[in-house]
DNA sequence: GAATATTTTTAGAGAAGCCTAAAAATATTT
DNA sequence: AAATATTTTTAGGCTTCTCTAAAAATATTC
């Protein structure tokens, strides 16, 4: 049975070890973390110990395949409770966050399985990102940044890099919903700022924003 | 911010002192943790500094006003989930307790309020113990253990004493179910076992199941 | 009411998870 | 490739929650 701080290291590395095929640093997990380079230290030998992480001193760990299916079971719960408080419990999609934090750490097979069905089985949390099924695949969309994209490129919007609330109310503002249609218009020279086009009008958001917004293309 | 075990322990000592006017005994309550004394010991001095208990060594701990509302909050959580997990996620009565052991320690006073309303604010849970309102308020039933009544007595099932699985799986079994109608027809004088009228049939239990059994007297 | 039994507390120690400071290993610069 | 910078680990300590063993207080028995 692991511990909360054990599952909260195994999601850390495994969201890392997707933006990079190299070992993931212990700077990069104690960031994740918010917590200090020793301690992670630390557990990475209680984890290679327990055999869900292959970790070599001063060489970086990544996952097992135990660790892996350990990793994306704690997802799956994460995005079904972000599903159930959305759809649900009238949360907004910028609140649920932090507490499907406190929720994925819940200890029952059938509870989960139990709330996947009562929610329709769905394939894609608020965010836009895939929930694994219980054998611990996951559909990867191939998703592009907003920002890597050129005039005239247009695609629907299925996802954020960030999903801190701050950024996630920033776009409710603008009124950009997940399924929204995004087509470039004009990239300014002067600070790369971008001008697209949103449910017929015209907005302008920074780089900044764009290289947090995911999209798949048209 | 509470520690899951300082939760625990209200929750303990909430249960402990509804039996009985006096200071609950550390005995009691590191038997009611499956803890051992010293370890209550420590926590009481804990929660005494907090005010959430008026303790004095020796002499058994009660709630204050203010444990009182933390308790009954966190039961309120509990019977809101267990609740949640028969209606909604097909769970048994009989499988709900552990369960909710866990799901009564997440934090978030919006997650609560609104699965009350998406349950529809019920009253009871599965086990038929009332639900304690967001003020603290909680309603008592006078219920009676089907153990205290005499021959031709009658009552409603409303409630068990012993809620562990065990205990519920048996009721299954014999088809007592939350709102059964029970008559007292009979008890044994050598055992004390008794005869009861249930769904138009006659059943026979034990002392020791009839004193887990709660009955509003008709 | 003195002797015995029980309950409760204190004392001290262990595991888990966190930290800071310093040492060791690796990377980067020049 | 030597010097410097960065990263990572080790060492040691703190807190929370747990325990066992022993001491202190209270209850019970005779």
């Amino acid at each position: 049975m692991l511990s909360y701080t054990e599952e909260n290291h195994l999601k850390a590395i495994f969201h890392l070890s997707t933006d990079q095929k190299k070992g993931v640093s212990t700077n990069a997990i104690a960031k994740n973390l918010k917590t200090k380079p020793p301690s992670v230290s630390d557990m990475l030998k209680k984890l290679s110990d327990k055999e869900l992480v292959t970790y070599k001193k001063y060489q970086g760990v990544l996952l097992t395949n135990e660790g892996k299916k350990t990793a994306l079971n704690i997802i799956r719960k994460h995005r079904l409770w972000e599903v159930f408080l959305v759809d649900k419990l009238n949360f907004n999609w910028s609140e649920v966050h932090e507490l499907a934090e406190q929720l994925e750490h819940i200890k029952s097979k059938k509870l989960i399985d139990e709330l996947d069905r009562f929610l329709g089985y769905p394939k894609k949390d608020p965010h836009g990102d895939p929930i694994p099924t219980t054998a611990g695949f996951i559909k990867y969309t191939t998703k592009v940044l907003l920002s890597d994209l050129k005039v005239g490129e247009e695609g629907t919007f299925v996802g954020v890099k960030d999903s801190s609330s701050t950024f996630l109310k920033f776009l409710d503002k603008r009124k950009i919903a997940l399924g929204s249609n995004i087509k470039i218009h004009h990239i300014e020279d002067f600070d790369n700022s971008i001008q697209i086009g949103l449910n017929k009008s015209n907005v302008t958001i920074s780089v900044k924003s764009a290289s947090n917004i995911y999209l798949t293309k048209k």
